[in-house]
DNA sequence: CTCCAGGAGTCAT
DNA sequence: ATGACTCATGGA
């Protein structure tokens, strides 16, 4: 059989509860002194020990999951750009969230995740993922237990509108059960999308029913590795108005505003803010 | 009760 | 191009 393997990297940059909890992925629990994290059909186990971080996973996932918490970037530059840039509540930030890493996540499932996150709570998100994974997706097992993948579009495609509101998604289901029936028949190719630059990847994106700018960009940003995104929801909303004092209303044009600041650095930032402006709401509320 | 959550589609200007 | 209205759901 096969044998589980330990992938070490230094934690300072490389915190596994912050790089979970940063609002890119929803596919993971509190496991031992650390947590599981879910991608397709894999799994992994993460924990800090001394001075490192570790991942525990199946000997033939460790390329996917070197790959998956993007280990082989140097985020010293990133976090040393981010304080150079002299702003404050940026500099807070990343000293913050110093250990935050972007994930390279499957783009198919992003997709459908961030469909799924629109107008909606990220223990909501959880909760309703989760669902579709254990009705649709297929059983495996990790470390003694078993967890379920994320369904394949195909596998999602044979279930109509009623099963996926019985999910909790709401008005959100046509959304999902139209987007696994139009790859599934071939109308949509998520994989080949990768060959657009950045501005024609989100049209494609945004031509799909469900898909605004946000989504589009936290797609481009988790699934595409396209760090020149800049995701504005109701949180980055708040720390333009409050903390840039912006006056643009547009959330569209917001992005805009810090792509063209801060370039290839955009996603990098935009984590480290998103982040902080959370943390901060909870430990100042109660 | 209202307000909000990692918003987007539709339709009227 | 811009602005209001609407769309489920559950927690605070």
């Amino acid at each position: 059989m096969d044998s589980i393997i330990k992938i070490e990297f230094p934690k300072e940059f490389f915190s596994v509860q912050d790089t979970l909890e940063c609002g890119q992925i929803f596919r993971f629990l509190p496991y031992k002194n650390g947590f599981k994290v879910f991608s397709l059909n894999k799994c992994a186990y993460c924990y800090e020990s001394g001075d490192n971080s570790i991942i525990e996973c199946n000997s033939f996932d460790k390329e996917y999951f070197i790959n998956f918490f993007d280990l082989s970037r140097d985020y010293n530059k990133i976090f040393s750009a981010a304080v150079g840039e002299n702003i404050k509540i940026l500099s807070d930030a990343a000293n913050a969230g110093k250990g935050i890493r972007i994930l390279n996540q499957d783009r198919t499932e992003m997709l459908f995740s961030f469909i799924v996150s629109q107008n909606n709570n990220i223990p909501r998100i959880k909760g309703i993922i989760e669902k579709l994974c254990y009705s649709l997706g297929e059983k495996s097992e990790f470390l003694g237990e078993e967890y379920f993948s994320f369904p394949t579009p195909k596998k999602m495609a044979e279930k109509d509108v009623e099963f996926y509101k019985s999910i909790g998604l709401g008005y959100r289901a046509e959304y999902i059960r139209r987007l696994a029936e139009y790859i599934t028949l071939g109308k949509i190719n998520v994989e080949s999308f990768n060959a657009l630059d950045t501005k024609e990847l989100k049209k494609s994106l945004v031509a799909i029913h469900g898909v605004g700018q946000k989504v589009a960009d936290c797609v481009a940003l988790f699934g595409f590795n396209r760090s020149d995104s800049f995701p504005v929801d109701t949180w980055i909303e708040k720390v333009y108005i409050e903390d840039f004092k912006g006056n643009i209303k547009d959330r569209a044009k917001i992005a805009e505003y810090f792509v063209q600041r801060f370039k290839q650095n955009s996603g990098f930032y935009q984590q480290y803010l998103f982040h902080y402006k959370r943390i901060k709401e909870k430990s100042t509320l109660k």
